[in-house]
DNA sequence: CCCTCCAAGATTGTTGACAATCCTACATTC
DNA sequence: GAATGTAGGATTGTCAACAATCTTGGAGGG
């Protein structure tokens, strides 16, 4: 039950950064595309869009230099990263190692019945979203469940690296958008995540998570690999 | 071997920013305890000792941020994160992802066995370390094994993740300078580990990892519990 | 004696200007 | 005509000054 006398909800206020701000925005348009793969990040541009000054901005873009989202050549500028089939491969190893082992942590615990049930209701988004044939909401729950998933495991570094993985999972689709479609069992591959925490068998669990990750290499690798090859990226 | 002609060992040579030369002097600073957990890092006075302004000092501490080894809090400064025993063993489970991973990638090599014999030396360097009762080079070698493992996985995202937690983990060790030794059996802890290789067993090496993982736990929670339980922090 | 208020000093946050480097395009030379 | 050299413009890298915020110390009042 949550207290909601004024005074207890009282809490140590976190005012963010600017610089924060300007990178989590950066980070969104990294990942929606909207910030094309191999394209320069003017600094005098997008510290105009901001309304900033340049300082500010480049310690933001520093930032998403360190997660690996940014490229940065001396006196030249910033650029998006560009991923490659290699790269889809490299990310989902990692994606596997992280989220597996999130999902042990969870099966080790013993409220594993209950972040099941929370985990299941991502699932029914969804469900929803593919029944009304949204695929940009489908896209977004997967990312959202497995982001829930890595955050029911308590693990605040697990955290903290799956969610660069999860944007560089969306820039791939969003730069295929058009050729990758979700497909309709999308959201029943992720019941069996659940499920698996259920069972409580971790050798299992493993299993799962490992297949889920290849299935969606495949559908991800082939599509970029052909993209790729009929158009230069500039 | 190596093409030793002159001409054709020109590569897109790599000036590194002074962002990045900061950063890693500081990631040094930071992990050898020369700037204790918990103190502030004060701006002015760190560009006076690097001689640049406080600006190209400024981005690089958000990308010391950004790895979560420095702590913002906004209008009063940064701040060396303070390790407790949960971060211990929340570093020690993300290392066991990461570097599990890192090992079964390698077993499925085809050349998992001259990987193997490299990480060897690396074993002999902490076996001659320990004979000479050097701890700080053993400790070192340890981290350097641990380096080369991620590193041979060929995985650019997990030497990325495993680079800050291996800072996070000589942090640890550095805090407790008297009170942690490195065991005298460790080097054969790690023999174990290319053993496992060269079995090419992915369960069995799994469960090498996270054994070898559970005893560095073991070595250090015990200890830094007493220890910040003696004297308050900063 | 304790609490509140306020001012001084210090530190961080932000900005605009200056210096260095790079890319482009054109002129020059062989 | 191809290669080399050279301004011009644009972009990044760096800096020092200014603004905003926080901490510290002491004065004043209850």
């Amino acid at each position: 039950m949550k207290d909601t006398t004024a005074v207890n909800q009282i809490s140590p206020l976190d005012r963010v950064p600017t610089s924060s701000l300007i990178a989590q925005q950066l980070r969104e348009a990294v990942m929606s595309g909207a910030l094309a793969q191999g394209s320069q990040v003017g600094e005098a541009e997008l510290a105009g869009r901001f309304g900033v000054s340049r300082g500010p901005l480049r310690e933001a873009m520093q930032r998403l230099v360190q997660e690996g989202l940014l490229d940065s050549i001396p006196h030249r500028g910033l650029f998006v990263v560009e991923l490659a089939a290699d790269d889809i491969r490299d990310i989902y190893a990692a994606r596997t190692a992280i989220e597996g082992a999130a999902l042990q942590a969870i099966i080790g615990r013993p409220d594993a019945a209950g972040i099941a049930r929370r985990l299941d209701k991502a699932v029914a988004k969804m469900h929803t979203a593919a029944a009304r044939g949204d695929g940009p909401v489908l896209a977004r729950s997967d990312l959202a469940f497995h982001e829930q998933l890595v955050a029911e495991s308590g693990s605040a570094r697990l955290q903290r690296m799956a969610s660069t993985l999860l944007v560089e999972t969306r820039m791939c689709m969003a730069s295929l958008t058009g050729k990758y479609v979700a497909p309709a069992d999308l959201a029943d591959e992720h019941t069996k995540i659940t499920d698996a925490i259920r069972s409580g068998d971790q050798a299992a669990a493993r299993k799962v998570m490992e297949d889920h990750m290849d299935d969606a290499v495949g559908r991800l690798a082939g599509p970029l690999a052909a993209d790729r090859e009929g158009s230069g990226s500039r």
